[in-house]
DNA sequence: ATGGTCGCACCGCGA
């Protein structure tokens, strides 16, 4: 089963390189993020065609969330559940051949400073209670998605520039290490432990040509299911040519 | 070359 993560920063400013890229690389699943638009504008016929159903949780103008799947999906949950008043559609989760999925796209941040900052770091409290919540240690599971928060200063190819940002913030990366704390192993670290590879790229400042780049998009999975990875990749082209999203997609395979 | 981006929606916000 080979899974990807990929923010793709507006599924309509995407559509065309999201479908050359399912055809391209013909993963099983795919959890995408940042749809930014309504359940009822998203492409589910096109997508149907490429040979993937679709369940996602959208939003107008902002967030979204989706699962793209060529197995069947089950028991399609949209949000925390918890008892948080929260407008913004940043999680759904399914079960394809036995693994739960979860796709999500956790907060940004802002500034340190900002409303935002906090929301983060709660949205990711909020994030363990959910796993502790609804699923043990020993189910097979994949928590993929735009993180955020690099795990260490090997996710970051310039850590003294990015050093205070939300990005790397050492509350940010604790926040990572509670959520992982229940059970989750880094795919991708796995396969290189050295870091060094990138899956995101501000669009300003040149930050792609300059490489200038950050590791936040991850697939976490549990011991039962990340035993099974046998290689993880970056699709860097689709970081280049026109009209790229911000973020390249991240792919992790796993044995039958 | 000493700056420099997108997407959405329509003004400035969010990233």
């Amino acid at each position: 089963m080979k899974i990807v993560t990929w923010n793709v920063n507006s599924v309509k400013a995407r559509r065309e390189r999201l479908l050359a890229f399912l055809a391209r690389h013909q993963p099983d699943v795919v959890c995408l993020q940042e749809l930014k638009l309504e359940d009822a504008a998203f492409p589910s016929l096109e997508v149907k065609a490429a040979g993937y159903d679709a369940v996602t949780f959208g939003q107008k103008t902002y967030n979204g969330v989706a699962i793209l799947s060529r197995l069947p999906m089950s028991d399609v949950v949209r949000g925390m559940g918890d008892d948080v008043d929260d407008p913004q559609s940043r999680l759904i989760a399914a079960t394809i051949e036995g693994v739960r999925v979860i796709s999500a796209y956790m907060p940004n941040g802002g500034e340190i400073t900002s409303d935002k900052w906090s929301y983060k770091l709660a949205w990711l409290a909020r994030m363990r209670a959910h796993l502790d919540r609804n699923y043990k240690p020993e189910t097979p599971l994949a928590l993929c998605g735009d993180w955020n928060v690099t795990v260490d200063d090997k996710d970051v190819a310039k850590p003294a520039e990015w050093k205070d940002s939300v990005l790397c913030h050492p509350d940010a990366r604790a926040a990572l290490e509670h959520i992982r704390a229940f059970g989750l192993v880094d795919t991708f670290r796995t396969h290189h432990p050295d870091g060094g590879i990138w899956s995101w790229w501000d669009y300003r400042m040149l930050s792609f040509p300059k490489g200038d780049g950050l590791r936040i998009d991850h697939i976490f999975a549990t011991p039962a299911l990340a035993s099974r990875s046998t290689a993880a990749v970056v699709d860097r082209d689709e970081r280049k040519g026109k009209l790229p999203s911000d973020h390249a997609p991240v792919m992790v395979t796993f044995s039958d």
